[in-house]
RNA sequence: GGUCCCAUCGUCUAGCGGUCAGGACACCAGGUUUUCAUCCUGGCAACCCGGGUUCAAUUCCCGGUGGGAUCACCA
């Protein structure tokens, strides 16, 4: 059979790390079988539902690059993927289930339940909700909770792509609620009634999931329906403490990193090696490699902590392989005040000097600026300087002069300015460490830049003759 | 409290009875007669504990301990 996994999300406005996760192993599923990667939007809970947070979701995983071939917007031929606009399709199954006498009214109000549970937790016992089975329910319509009927209590064995073999407990069967009293589906009860209309293979959620599964199992045999293939993954913990991610704990979202300038691929290679390897030593992957070598049975079962130090090296590793053009186009939004300003062919230029130096797409400005604008002097760069700090001012202007005299008549190629820059070495008798950082900071002011020559190719002859000049001047102010 | 799951350097992990327990991030120290960054080299650093099984356990089994998940008209 064919492969068809979803990621379905609920519109509840933050998206973090974990969650991308989740879309990432079923997309990666359906591509390496040349499957079908389906994107449904859970919106059943009308208290957390938040407006825009479906567009957020759209634009991320796009964003990712993570396609998908049917569900919102794009279609397919199971619509509509979005549960609020299925509700016949609930009500239907929800009917069958009431025929065969496997669903009931619940005639309690939410306060009674309440009661059951509180003397439930004040006996420490879990709340079985089948312990208060009304004797003669109501005939359900809309408007009544509607309640699953378990009429086999009995222990439950099933298998798990990741977690292995598992097994349930009989007291973890209840009957929980299938259609709530706003009408709307409970997930429970939705996502088993879409899975199977939209002929999923495969489901895959985080492993909190795992204790309902007991009663997902019942429901699948009361609905007549053959089980997907289930896949639970551990959760990414959050950088310190031991809870999972989450947005209490301060994780950012996936629009917090995209806006400080992380690539899409550095943050999927960080994901997928979040508890995943493909057994040798590689740590690049991009979503190609990641389709070809995932595999599920290599996924760990213990919960992978966020170490957000990795995910910057990462970043930094994709920014470094990324092609200019594309790497050109990521960086469009990043560039300070004055870069922005120039031309694209400027920009270009300047970006292929700072790529191996940026760790992210936010350093830019800090990285670059000096090439669209006169830096502000800062003379504590130089006086503090480990190399400079040891030197007079009156030796730092002879060095700038030296070089300012040579410079003017050097070629303003980068081979011809490495010559003379080479040169002045042995002329001024110092250290690559002590002329060359005088230099560097005299012209860009900023904490990194490219090789010297290049800097100054880059900045042109009179421009950067005329900051060796200001900072001569400031140094003999 | 019931139920279920998990357990190798600080972090992410390799390992599937015999290994000097390997790699990566981070950190520290050097190096590339061009600084900073990159890069290279080296260093630091781990099998939760106790029983079994076995000639041999990080590896298999049991028990502890520790951690996580769940017990909603949320997903």
């Amino acid at each position: 059979m064919k492969t068809r996994t979803r990621f379905a999300p609920s519109p509840t406005g933050y998206v973090h790390i974990g969650n991308i996760r989740s879309a990432l192993f079923p997309y990666l599923l359906a591509k390496q079988n040349k499957g079908t990667f389906i994107l449904r939007i859970e919106d059943t809970d009308q208290n957390r539902f938040v407006a825009d947070a479906e567009a957020i979701i759209l634009d991320t995983l796009r964003w990712l690059g993570l396609q998908w071939d049917e569900g919102v917007e794009v279609g397919g031929p199971f619509g509509p993927y979005r549960q609020t606009e299925r509700r016949d399709h609930y009500i239907k199954w929800a009917e069958k289930l009431i025929k065969k006498g496997l669903a009931y009214a619940d005639p309690y109000t939410p306060e009674e339940v309440q009661k059951f549970r509180q003397a439930a937790e004040k006996a420490k016992k879990p709340f079985l909700y089948r312990n208060h089975r009304p004797e003669n329910p109501p005939k359900w319509e809309l408007g009544m909770p509607l309640r699953f009927k378990q009429t086999k209590i009995e222990r439950k064995y099933w298998h798990d792509e990741i977690m292995g073999d598992l097994e349930a407990g009989a007291e973890t069967l209840d009957d929980f609620i299938l259609i709530k009293a706003d009408g709307l589906p409970t997930y429970n009860f939705a996502h088993i009634v879409d899975d199977a209309e939209m002929e999923c293979t495969h489901v895959t959620r985080g492993i909190e999931y795992i204790s309902s599964m007991a009663n997902y199992l019942a429901l699948y045999e009361a609905l007549g329906l053959k089980p997907p293939i289930f896949v639970h993954m551990p959760h990414v913990m959050a950088p310190s403490g031991n809870k999972k991610l989450g947005k209490r704990d301060g994780a950012k979202s996936v629009q917090e990193y995209r806006a400080e300038g992380y690539l899409p691929e550095a943050m999927l290679n960080f994901l997928v090696m979040l508890g995943w390897n493909d057994g040798t030593t590689t740590d690049i992957f991009s979503l190609d490699d990641m389709v070809k070598q995932f595999d599920l049975t290599r996924v760990q079962r213990a919960g992978a902590r966020f170490d957000e130090k990795r995910l910057l090296w990462l970043n930094g590793q994709w920014i470094r392989r990324t092609d200019i053009a594309k790497l050109f186009n990521y960086a469009k939004d990043f560039w300070g005040e004055n870069g922005q300003k120039a031309t694209d062919e400027r920009k270009l230029e300047v970006l292929a000097g700072v790529q191996e130096r940026l760790k992210t797409l936010g350093d830019l400005p800090t990285l670059t600026e000096y090439f669209f604008t006169t830096p502000k002097i800062d003379l504590s760069m130089i006086t503090d300087n480990k190399f400079l700090s040891r030197f007079s001012k009156d030796e730092l202007i002879t060095m700038l002069e030296v070089a300012t005299l040579k410079l003017k008549t050097t070629e303003w190629q980068t081979d011809s300015l490495q010559e003379a820059l080479n040169q002045l070495l042995t002329e001024t008798a110092r250290k690559p460490a002590e002329l060359f950082s005088l230099l560097r900071i005299a012209v860009s002011y900023a904490p990194f830049s490219p090789e010297l020559p290049r800097t100054f190719a880059v900045l042109g002859q009179a421009e950067s003759l005329a900051r060796l000049q200001a900072t001569m001047d400031a140094l003999h102010a």
